[in-house]
RNA sequence: CGGGGUGUGGCGCAGCUUGGUAGCGCGCCCGCUUUGGGUGCGGGAGGUCCCCGGUUCAAAUCCGGGCACCCCGACCA
């Protein structure tokens, strides 16, 4: 029974000052959720059905690929999180109890699933098995935005794959690939699965579903023949450039205070693309090294391709760390560096190209022209660049979009088990590691993404899959009006006949109510007037482009389900 | 963590420069009115002006400190 005179629907005609994102300004205005603190929300009545029926439909995929649910706690010790590595992490919530013991706020759930893993999963019998859990997750976000889009508490599904060896892992994978398809399918959402990078769960490969969006936090990379991929990890072929001939060997130019791109291009009147940009930076671990990164001039790093390429962190050089081995800072180039030692890496961005670059002198207000590599010094072919507009793919240009991340998923292999100790003993006996898979969906933000992707100027238009009602009755009659009479009628058969339907009984103007219906996005709208009454027919409204036609009374009910069923 | 901004009734805001009993629109309550696009008229309720301290006869306003919240960046399964 939802009478909206009964309800708590609390629509505002003005969204929160501080909202920006469109999803955040239409959820809070729309009555769907509150603010209460930084990253800190409330599910109001109507926004927590629209989570629910968002959980329900990842519930079912899950149960349909074979997964089992359970439920672990928030709360848990520090102990394994300390075993994992993962304890320093600063996105991680530490608490004391009153014993003084080190608990922390899960942010996913490996440290306990592999515990459990650790103490159930004894033969090899036991595989493959997969659980999964929906948990509220803590995490200590550096920012929190865009009202429920990156919060410090939240609703995920979580999900843990065993398995015996690296190849069933990747069935497993799979297997979830697929059911997330099928949820962002059914939740009726436009999507992507891209290649990412694996961030600090570690592991072997991961994708990351994108849900393109304005208010996304992260640039996905179309391209030709169904590539995607996030911007931080994606590669495409540059626009090429035209660089001036090269003469037998690099030839030194004066180039007088010529340190940044900008003034040497326009200096020697070349495109920044014909210049080289020199990257000294330091490899970090144990054994830290110095490496002279060159990349075309117009181009930028990506910093976790970087990451990826060295096998670790990195920073930038030290002013005297240059100097010592390489040049002076503004003028770098790969010839001449004062320790020829220096690895140099070379982005395969600047290899395609005929002629000679630009590179620095190593040597103040001087840079060197038609500098070959391979020629001129030795390097190693690299892919760092991070790629830009008028990039290709397959020769077809790409495209950039800002994206939600609506979903992740993992291929752990051994990293957590064998931490913490998960073993499982195979045919022969023998004690191995188990091997594991993570995977892990956010229902908010599914419902942010569906409220970017499909509103419009009057409000949000949800697929009828997670709308919070499937109709929105308006009756426009006043109690004890026939309209009204006929209305209470047409409520009862409508919750009958299996469709949730949320019932505008106020005691307010049509102008209001039809306001606060479009706001809402409740995909059909039911009209009841007089007009209705005297015509013998609904005005009944396809919220989705504001369609609205004409449906007899008699059998209006059978035909409103007809039509809700062929609704996106 | 760096930069910028904001805290005044449920929401959106003015007032602060130049100190003197706190205001507007919307919403809310009551009555009448209106009933297919936020109708009109009348009456009314509601505020520790973010907090603490200071200056002053007097502080929303000036000074000091703190807190909260937002945006950009860094960061971010």
């Amino acid at each position: 029974m939802t009478r909206l005179s009964q309800y708590l629907l609390p629509t505002e005609r003005e969204a929160p000052a501080d909202a920006e994102a469109l999803s955040h300004k239409l959820m809070v205005r729309a009555g769907l959720v509150r603010q209460v603190g930084t990253g800190l929300w409330t599910w109001l009545p109507a926004g927590l059905r629209v989570h629910q029926k968002i959980v329900q439909i990842i519930r079912e995929e899950m149960n349909a690929l074979g997964g089992h649910e359970l439920l672990m706690p928030m709360i848990q010790p520090a102990e394994p999180w300390r075993k994992s590595g993962r304890y320093e992490i600063d996105e991680l919530f530490k608490l004391v109890d009153r014993k003084e013991t080190e608990l922390v706020l899960g942010l996913s759930g490996e440290e306990v699933v592999t515990t459990h893993a650790a103490s159930m999963i004894r033969s090899y019998r036991d595989l493959p098995l997969t659980l999964y859990q929906f948990q509220v997750k803590g995490r200590d976000e550096p920012r929190p935005r865009a009202g429920i889009l990156r919060t410090r508490e939240f609703l995920m599904k979580d999900s843990y794959s065993f398995d015996r060896d690296a190849d069933a892992v990747d069935a497993s994978y799979r297997r979830h690939a697929d059911a997330y398809a099928k949820m962002y399918d059914r939740c009726g959402l436009r999507w992507y699965l891209v290649d990412a990078d694996v961030g600090y769960m570690g592991g072997r490969e991961s994708g990351e579903f994108m849900a393109p969006c304005p208010a996304g936090e992260d640039d996905i990379v179309l391209g030709a023949n169904g590539y995607a991929a996030n911007l931080e990890v994606a590669s495409a072929e540059p626009a090429p450039v035209t660089l001036p001939p090269s003469g037998d060997a690099p030839e030194e130019v004066h180039t007088p205070g010529t340190n940044t791109i900008e003034s040497l291009a326009e200096f020697l009147g070349l495109p920044q693309g014909a210049l080289s940009k020199a990257f000294p930076v330091v490899r970090q671990g144990d054994d830290e090294e110095l490496v002279l990164l060159l990349l075309r001039g117009d181009h930028r790093v990506s910093e976790v391709k970087l990451r990826t390429v060295l096998g670790a962190g990195f920073r930038q050089a030290s002013a005297s760390e240059i100097e010592d081995k390489i040049g002076p800072p503004g003028f770098l180039g790969p010839v001449g560096m004062r320790d020829s030692q220096v690895r140099v890496l070379v982005d395969q961005g600047m290899l395609a190209n005929e002629g000679g670059y630009v590179a620095g002198a190593n040597r103040t207000d001087h840079h060197l022209r038609g500098v070959q590599a391979g020629r001129d010094f030795t390097y190693e072919a690299v892919d760092v660049r991070q790629v830009g507009p008028g990039d290709t793919v397959g020769g077809e240009p790409i495209q950039i979009e800002p994206a939600i991340e609506i979903g992740n998923i993992f291929k752990l292999d051994t990293r957590y088990s064998a931490k913490l100790g998960a073993r499982y003993l195979d045919p022969d006996g023998k004690s191995q590691d188990l091997w594991m898979g993570c995977y892990g969906i956010g229902p908010a933000r599914i419902a942010a993404a569906a409220v970017e992707q499909f509103a419009d100027e009057k409000g949000i238009s949800w697929p009828r899959a997670i709308a919070p009602f499937d109709v929105h009755l308006v009756t426009l009659g006043k109690p004890g009006s026939d309209e009204r009479e006929l209305s209470e009628r047409l409520y009862a058969e409508l919750t009958a006949s299996g469709l949730d339907t949320i019932y505008d009984d106020r005691d307010a103007g049509p102008g209001e109510k039809f306001a606060d219906a479009e706001l809402l996005g409740v995909p059909l709208r039911v009209t009841v007037g007089r007009r209705s009454i005297a015509a013998g027919e609904l005005e009944v409204q396809i919220r989705r482009g504001a369609v609205a036609q004409a449906v007899p009374l008699d059998g209006a009910v059978e035909a409103i389900v007809k039509l809700w069923r062929t609704l996106p």
